[in-house]
This record gives C-alpha cells, sequence and structure tokens, in this order.
RNA sequence: GGCGAGUUGGCGGAGUGGUUACGCAGCGGAUUGCAAAUCCGUGUAGACCGGUUCGAUUCCGGUACUCGCCU
C-alpha cells in the first residue's frame, strides 16, 4: 500500500517574491501601485494591511460585491479597526440597489491612482484587474431601457435572435451560446448604433500598464483554501451573518447585483424556515468553493506575468 | 437457518444483448461593462467467478455482500 510522502515539518520557507520582501519593508518605489488579487479566502486583505502599514498608503477595493454596502460579513469586507487604521476606498459605498459594473469601478478607481504613495490595490475579481491594466473600452453605458428591452427579447425571440442582430465581427469574437455575452454585445449595438468589436478594438491603452505596478497573485492549495472558507463562513456566523441576513430581509430582491454574494440566498432561505442551517452552510461553502475554482483558472491563465506568492506562506509570515 | 429483493462511474440514478443515458460533485477552459455573474468542454462504470452468444452491464448458474420478511 503506497503512503503518502510524509512532509518535513523543518523545510525551510521558500522565500517570497524579493519585490515584496521590499514591499513588505517599505523599500519599493512609493508611486508604484500595488496590486493584490487571489481567490477567496486566500488572505488578500491581510497582506493588503500589511504592505499599508509597510509603505503608508491607502486600500482601494477591487472586488465586485465588497463595493456594497448591506452584507459586510459575508462579502468578507475589511473590519472597523482596519478600516480606522488605513484610509479605504471603494468598499461598501454603493447602495445595495444600485448597479455596478468594470466601467463604474474603473472610473472611480482612476484618480486614486494618483496618491502618493500610491495604492494597494486589492480584489478577487479579475475582469477588474484587467479593465486596469490591460483597458477597457470606452462604450456609452446602457441605458436601463436598453437593458429591458435586450432581456424581453431574449425571452422572447431567444438567443439566437439577439446574436443574428450583430454585425459578423462582432459575431465572430463573442461566445454565441453565453446569454451574458450575446446581450451585451446587442445593447451595445442598439444603444450606439455600432458594433461592439468595434468598441473594443478602439481600446485606449490601459490607465496602469503591469510594468509599472507591483503585481501580486495568491496561490493556494486547493484543499488548504477549502478549510480556510469553512473556517471563515463559521466566524461569519459567529459574528452575526445571520442578523445581516435578517436586516436584509425588508426589500431583498434576489434580482440586485448585491444579492448576488454567497451565503446571502442561502441564509435568507434559511430565515424563512425553507432550509435548515447545515443545508445553508453545505450550500454556501460549496458555491464558495466553486467560485474560488472560477478565480483560480481566470488567475492561472490571465495574470501569467503577476508575481505569484503562496498564500499559506505569506500567511505565516505577516501573522508574526 | 428458510424465503424474497438487490448489488451500475466519487454520489444519485436509468435504459439496453452490439451506440455517450442523465443529474450532481470534481477536473479543464472561455470571459473588454450584471464577473461572488455567465457559458463551454470532460467520465466506457456495471460486486466477483464461470457459462450461453459472433458479441453481455443487459440472459443463465455459482460465490460474496446488503436489505426485508419468516422460523
Amino acid at each position: 500500500m503506497a503512503e503518502p510522502p510524509s512532509k518535513d515539518p523543518t523545510e525551510t520557507p521558500s522565500r517570497p517574491a524579493p519585490q515584496l520582501q521590499d514591499a513588505l519593508a517599505g523599500r519599493t518605489d512609493p508611486d508604484r501601485p500595488i496590486l493584490i488579487a487571489g481567490p477567496t479566502a486566500s488572505g488578500k486583505s491581510g497582506l493588503a494591511m500589511a504592505l499599508a502599514r509597510a509603505g503608508g498608503r491607502s486600500i482601494v477595493n477591487a472586488d465586485a460585491l465588497q463595493v456594497y454596502g448591506g452584507w459586510h460579513l459575508l462579502t468578507a469586507r475589511p473590519g472597523a479597526r482596519d478600516m480606522a487604521e488605513v484610509p479605504h476606498a471603494l468598499f461598501g459605498h454603493v447602495p445595495p440597489d444600485r448597479d455596478y459594473s468594470v466601467g463604474t469601478w474603473l472610473r472611480e478607481a482612476a484618480p486614486l491612482l494618483d496618491q502618493h504613495p500610491a495604492p494597494v490595490i486589492v480584489g478577487g475579481t479579475g475582469l477588474y484587474f484587467a479593465a486596469l491594466t490591460e483597458g477597457l473600452a470606452d462604450i456609452p453605458a446602457t441605458s436601463p431601457d436598453t437593458r429591458a428591452r435586450a432581456t424581453a427579447l431574449l425571452e422572447r425571440a431567444g438567443l439566437e435572435a439577439l446574436a443574428a442582430a450583430l454585425d459578423p465581427d462582432t459575431r465572430a469574437g463573442i461566445d454565441l451560446q453565453n446569454p451574458m455575452r450575446v446581450q451585451r454585445a446587442w445593447e451595445v449595438q442598439a444603444q450606439t448604433g455600432r458594433g461592439l468589436a468595434a468598441w473594443q478594438r478602439d481600446t485606449a491603452p490601459p490607465l496602469l500598464p503591469l510594468e509599472n505596478a507591483l503585481p501580486i497573485l495568491l496561490t493556494a492549495d486547493r484543499d488548504w483554501l477549502a478549510a480556510r472558507i469553512a473556517a471563515r463562513f463559521e466566524v461569519m456566523l459567529a459574528d452575526g451573518a445571520l442578523e445581516e441576513a435578517r436586516a436584509m430581509m425588508p426589500g431583498w430582491d434576489p434580482a440586485r447585483l448585491s444579492s448576488r454574494a454567497i451565503g446571502a440566498a442561502e441564509l435568507i432561505a434559511h430565515l424563512r424556515g425553507e432550509l435548515t442551517l447545515e443545508q445553508a452552510r453545505a450550500a454556501t461553502l460549496l458555491a464558495t468553493r466553486q467560485y474560488a475554482k472560477r478565480q483560480r483558472t481566470w488567475f492561472r491563465n490571465r495574470m501569467v506575468a503577476w508575481c505569484a506568492v503562496d498564500a499559506q506562506e505569506i500567511g505565516r509570515m505577516i501573522r508574526k
């Protein structure tokens, strides 16, 4: 029978990237923004705090759900103590019933880049970082009316009908089986009279090319992360996540973007008696793990040039 | 001890003598404006042994195990 190779408990932890060492010691170019990406529960916030302290920097959020007010515990937003110690921007500043998107985020984040020292930008939303470091086409926002028309058309006529209305160029560039993509392309076309592909071709240079930043990517062992995710959810519950959910019940609308916080629907279903706490917990943990996997896929394939460091190792480093 | 039913991929769960059931999980991937979203791809498994057959997960026999009923 095969024995798993036993880990040597005394093994020397490999040294994290020298750039990160310097940053943690406050020896990095203060005008170079520090970017931190990583899967959920990998310890991004802790690292951000350490780097902010070391360099006198502020922290800017790059997470699609932490921008929302309302869910605080469940979205793992930084706590009051951290917020008081270091200036934090773009956290919880959007009312839960409001829409939000990469475009909005980029507009809000842009002016924050010019601070001295430059900020630490942390989050788990790969698309936001891509927009920041690779650029985002400057497309006028689509109106709620256009959105509604697209949704109605999609329901009534189907995906093929929406796709058929696109210019060939755009059609060739998107996943025609993906309703979200097709609808967005249709909306842009309807709103601006110009194809999505044409807009994207005109994408301006990025606000922050990767070379001008210190991009750090936290990587985490799958099982280690799963355990962290579970432990963190218990802490959320202990801290009052159920009370938070109860407070969100009046006017609860699953269609809102802010309602997509993983665990929100589950906890509310439990409060309504539709799920046992155990079922809600299991569903939340499963969804969180699946989310982490999607993040990993994005990071692995789209953040190749980032400076990868092991989350476990960083955790050990900054804890002391 | 006797009688009956059952044993399918990590889990759930079908049909079928000769094609991939399917769902979930997992894994891989896409992703330039709802991204904690959305979508795509990916599994030859049939308890064991033998027999019938050109061919068995599917038919027959035996073995093992499980469940139920009976003494």
